[in-house]
DNA sequence: TAGGCCATCTGGTCCT
DNA sequence: AGGACCAGATGGCCTA
């Protein structure tokens, strides 16, 4: 469970910390230890490989425009409120995303508290479950209501399976191993698996991306 | 110690 | 003009 431990905090009260918000991370970067890259633009603005050519682009004219009458440290303290302002507003916008993975993974078969799924598992994990379930969907119908559903094929069947569908998934998430036992007869098991051909992509909810996504 | 994962910063781009 | 979104960079933490 990720906590939100940073809330966003309006950018004039950060204008003189280093660091906007008292997240419990160590993490300090070298931008908050020393000048912003804005002001490294500012003192030397052709700085290598950036910001060449701009001196006629419409976004730099703008801004010696609405420089223009402002003293240096005025500006820079300017750009550098923007800043600020920006990292707080892209920091809730990732603890958002984070919160929306958190809501992905409670709806997700369950797994053991100390097993949480990473970012990237999350999303095939959910890829692969809504896939299985709507197979199972689409072949529910009590002729392929068997162990040869494709949620089962593409999952080990749990062994000790029950009249009600269930997923479970080992503890740890590396060398998972999710389950799912379909809602199937006890006595239906006349249904070979060879019936149902899965996609290769679909085969491990883990799968890597390299073999699976690209 | 290397590699994976993560949070954060940053600048660019697009949209309203 | 300002905000949202994105991807690259960076550094910390953790584990095999």
């Amino acid at each position: 469970m990720v906590l939100l431990k940073c809330e966003y905090r309006d950018e004039e009260e950060d204008l003189t910390s280093a660091s906007p918000c008292s997240v419990t991370s160590s993490f300090r970067s070298p931008a908050t230890q020393t000048c912003s890259s804005d002001d490294e633009q500012l003192l030397s603005p052709t700085s290598p490989g950036q910001h060449q050519g701009e001196e006629n682009s419409p976004r730099c004219r703008r801004s010696r425009g609405r420089a223009q009458g402002k003293s240096g440290e005025t500006v820079l303290k300017i750009k550098k409120t923007r800043r600020v302002k920006a990292n707080n507003r892209e920091r809730n916008r990732m603890h958002n995303l984070n919160s929306a993975l958190d809501s992905l993974r409670e709806v997700l078969p369950s797994l053991p508290e100390d097993a949480k799924l990473t970012k990237i598992e999350t999303l095939r994990f959910a890829y692969n479950y809504i896939w299985a379930l709507s197979e199972t969907l689409r072949l529910g119908d009590p002729v392929h209501r068997s162990a040869s559903t494709p949620a089962a094929a593409i999952l080990v069947q749990d062994s000790s399976s029950s009249q009600s569908p269930s997923w479970s998934c080992s503890s740890s998430p590396s060398s998972s191993c999710c389950s799912f036992s379909p809602a199937s007869p006890a006595s239906s098991t006349s249904d070979s698996i060879e019936s149902w051909q899965p996609s290769e992509l679909h085969l491990n909810p883990f799968m890597s991306a390299s073999s699976a996504f690209i």
